[in-house]
DNA sequence: CATTTGGTTAGGCATGTGACTAACTATAGC
DNA sequence: GCTATAGTTAGTCACATGCCTAACCAAATG
């Protein structure tokens, strides 16, 4: 799987600007559409919708149009693998230092 | 604390690039002097720098010098800030699946 | 003290990102 | 069918990002 690592990119940068995780925070409250997600916001629709798009292209977000009105939902899947990636490297981290606790105990025990 | 909001920013921001979470990667486990932080990667140093310097800024990253060589190591806080973002959201998410789900409960019974 | 080694600074360049306006399409409602 | 509404497409523009080379500084080391 070379692609999980095409698909973090992807994902952190669409979480790195504070429009698009406002829209991840108000999609994680329920389904929305286009408009009215756009709606506190002061930008232009055409450039609100490009964040959309950056949300749907990596998956943490999906869309389906029912008439005129596109409805936006949450894809937690996606959400998940970037928390996954974070809490991976934290454990591992956190591995280390209880090695390197029980390294120093060791050596606390040969000395005594 | 609006300033959460700016350091989320960032540190997505930074988590976005392969090179930088390979560094993240690599730091978890110990910390690292740069030359041998870089040797893995085929870019000229001062690039490599700068994706340090990102990292830095961030918080995500920490470094200190001694003699000539400057260690870099990993700050764990940092890194479960942007760990607790993704979970509040997954977290929304799922009690609200839950209330929709009791909700379709209370239906059900009262057409019971 | 001259040289290597580890790291840093400066400046330049191609590409990517995020915003805008203007013009367009398609459904809904009268 | 005409008009308003919801969303889309196209094209432009300023600025940020990621890479490079060249030159530099500072601590080992012979």
């Amino acid at each position: 799987m070379p692609n999980q690592m095409a698909e973090l990119n992807l994902v952190f940068q669409a979480l790195a600007d504070p429009t698009r995780r406002a829209v991840v925070e108000r999609l994680s409250r329920g389904p929305t559409a286009t408009t009215e997600l756009a709606q506190p916001f002061k930008m232009a629709l055409p450039s609100f919708l490009q964040h959309l798009d950056v949300l749907q292209k990596c998956g943490l977000v999906q869309s389906r149009k029912s008439g005129r009105v596109r409805t936006y939902e949450l894809a937690p899947n996606t959400l998940r693998e970037a928390e996954d990636w974070l809490s991976a490297q934290r454990s591992l981290w956190e591995r280390r230092l209880d090695q390197l606790d029980s390294f120093l105990e060791d050596l606390k025990e040969q000395s005594e």
